[in-house]
Parts: C-alpha cells; sequence; structure tokens
DNA sequence: GTCTATAACTCGATAGAC
DNA sequence: GTCTATCGAGTTATAGAC
C-alpha cells in the first residue's frame, strides 16, 4: 500500500490546487506552482504532460466529489422540507471542505458552457425536474405558498453558494473576520433551511 | 457633438467588455480584443497604452456606475421592508442592464480581494453597519422575527446575484431558454423581496 | 524520478511608414 | 489615426544528463 499523501504527484495536485483556485487557470504559471509543491517545472511536466491536463485533473477532481453527493440529495425520496434541508446541508459542507470549487465553478461554467456542464456532471445530470414537480405539487395541494419551483430552486442553491463566492467582500467589506465568516456558514446549514420553510409555510 | 457611438473609442470598449467577461483579464488576449472590434492590434495600445489600463477602464467604467446606486439604496431612511425591495431591485436592474458585472466582480475579488474592493469603492463602501442596525433593531423591538442581520444580508444579496452567476447552468442544466430566463429575473425583483419578507414577517 | 538547460511559442508592446 | 512588422519578456514544454 503506497502513501499517497506523501507521493510527488499528491503534492503537485496540492500545490496546483492552491495556486489554480487563487489565480485561476490562466492566472497561475506552471512555475508558481513547481515552487510551491517543492519542485521543478520539469516534474510537473512528467506528471501531467501539460497544464491543461493538470488544470484538469485538480479541477474534476474537486467538483466530482461534489455532483453525486448532490444528485443523490435530490433524487432521494423524503418529504420537500426534509430535502431541502438535505439539499442545503449537501452544498454548504461540501463549500466549506473545498471552498474555492464554487469560484472554480463559476468562472469556468461562464467561459465554455456546454462543454464544461457537460464534462461537469458525465451527462448525468442532477434530476432539478423532479425537485420541481415535488415543489409544484405541494404548492398545487395547497400545502406551501404559491411559488415557481424554478424560483424556489434558484433561493435555495444561492442562499447557499454565493457566501463563498463573495467571502472577500464579506471579510474586508463587512469587516467580519474569517473565523467569524466560517462561524456564520456552519449557522446556515440551518438558517438556510429554516429561512426558506419560513417564507414558504402556510 | 461628437457620435462617441461610432468612434473607435467606443468600439474598443464594447469588444473588450465582451471579451474580458467571458475569459476574464488573463484569460483575454489583446488580440481577440482587436479582432472583434475590427481593427488591429496596435490600436488598442494607441487608446488605451497597456492592457491593464484597458481592462481597468472596462471594468471599472461598468461597476462604477453600480455602487452609488447600492449605496444609495443601503443609505435611504425608509423602512426595512422598503429597503429591502428597493436594494433587490437596484441589484437586479444592475445585473440585468450588465450581465458580465457578477461574473468579472467574483472573479477578480478571488485574486487580489484588498486591492480590488478598495479599487471598486473608493475607500467609500455601502454602509452594510446601518443596514445591519436597521435589521438588529427591527428583530428587538419584535416586528420581525429573530434572525442574525448578517445572515439576512446574505440571503439578499445571494437571492439577487447568484443566478446571474449561474445563469449557463440554469440554461444548460435546467433546460430553460434565455427568454424564460430573462423573465424569471425580472419577476425576481417582486418576488425576492416577497420570499424575504415571507419569511421574517411575524 | 528528478534535475538543468534550452527550445518553441504566445502575447503585450513598440517602431516606423502612411 | 491606422496599419504592418517586429522586438522582447515571460511561459509552456522538451531534451538529455544523472
Amino acid at each position: 500500500m503506497v502513501n499517497k499523501t506523501n507521493s510527488t504527484e499528491f503534492t503537485i495536485l496540492s500545490a496546483a490546487k492552491n495556486i489554480f483556485s487563487i489565480k485561476g487557470k490562466d492566472g497561475a504559471t506552471m512555475q508558481e506552482i513547481a515552487d510551491q509543491a517543492g519542485i521543478n517545472k520539469a516534474l510537473l511536466h512528467y506528471y501531467f504532460r501539460t497544464k491543461d491536463l493538470l488544470f484538469e485533473q485538480v479541477f474534476f477532481e474537486e467538483v466530482k466529489k461534489f455532483s453525486p453527493i448532490l444528485k443523490n440529495a435530490i433524487a432521494q425520496e423524503v418529504d420537500l422540507y426534509q430535502k431541502i434541508h438535505n439539499i442545503c446541508e449537501a452544498y454548504i459542507l461540501m463549500a466549506l471542505d473545498n471552498p474555492f470549487v464554487p469560484v472554480f465553478v463559476v468562472g469556468e461554467i461562464n467561459k465554455q458552457p456546454d462543454l464544461f456542464i457537460h464534462k461537469l456532471f458525465d451527462g448525468d445530470f442532477p434530476d432539478f425536474p423532479l425537485l420541481a414537480a415535488q415543489i409544484k405539487k405541494e404548492v398545487d395541494a395547497g400545502k406551501i405558498k404559491p411559488i415557481q419551483p424554478h424560483q424556489l430552486i434558484m433561493n435555495m442553491m444561492s442562499m447557499c453558494i454565493f457566501p463563498f463566492l463573495m467571502k472577500p467582500m464579506f471579510v474586508v467589506g463587512m469587516g467580519i473576520d474569517k473565523e467569524v465568516f466560517q462561524n456564520l456558514m456552519l449557522q446556515r446549514i440551518k438558517e438556510v433551511p429554516k429561512f426558506i420553510i419560513d417564507s414558504i409555510k402556510i
């Protein structure tokens, strides 16, 4: 059994994740990544051939941890309130664990939408129509207030992910420090579902 | 009176806005911008000296239209519900008018937070503490449900801006076409404040 | 596997003619 | 103001020794 944690390959991936996250794919240089990994440029190419391939590996490795968890939370057969809890928890925990992923995704999704989305989900999208249908059913049955399913889904995703995209804005602009930010995000696992349910319950 | 609309300078700014928006500052090349503007590379430098200066001009010109409107909506002396309406409207109308600005901001704010935020607001931040205090006052007076002001502010900003960041995701992933998306966003000018107020009212 | 050295290339920027 | 041509810096990528 090999200790992957200390392997050169892992060290590179870890350094690349850092640099790419901060500077983006184009802003990062192989030199920086090599420096941070404490090795040399040629070795990056030895392991990953090109910058593009290194980026893809880093990126999709991160993102793909994520997408089955979300797909699962959406596909589960539980009542709407419980599902909202599960989805919010999945999103926020993921983002807390990989705070760079959302920034990654926004950047790339706006460059090459079709290509990127297909790579992201491998043609196997989360079943948003199912969720929309479930919401519509509750509305029609008069169990929650009237709301367009798409609007509710957007609201939920927005509140879970956006704060991670704008973290620097909140930290610098609103003067809250990093630990406070972390705590606010942890609270949001409960607060966001509560906020949503308070809004839609009859 | 000069017709700025057809001037070379305007053509360049417009092309640059497009390219920078999609590819980001680093991903864009002067060649692409020149091609899109139907002129040649040297002319870009003639008008704007450097890529950095061109970027700054494009970016801050767009963003600065925005920040006084927001600052104003936050500073106004109106009751909380009205203020929530005004802020949401300001954000969403701005984003509808300049759909690239949010993508810009997220990209750049995560590269050089301090520098960028200072350039963005010129040291003159929107008065979020004021808004937070107003929320706290309503909570303490028992006029709205208990909620941490920061959480409420995050919720509001999130729901206004996030959909524009993830537009390709919604368009491709949720299968809604561009006109439908546009309409959903227009509806959100009323829907988001409604959603928020439904959640916090007693 | 890891290194040094360097080739090959991209891209921002400038010179200079018109 | 606008163009063509080219320079030079910085980067990705490779060759080849160890």
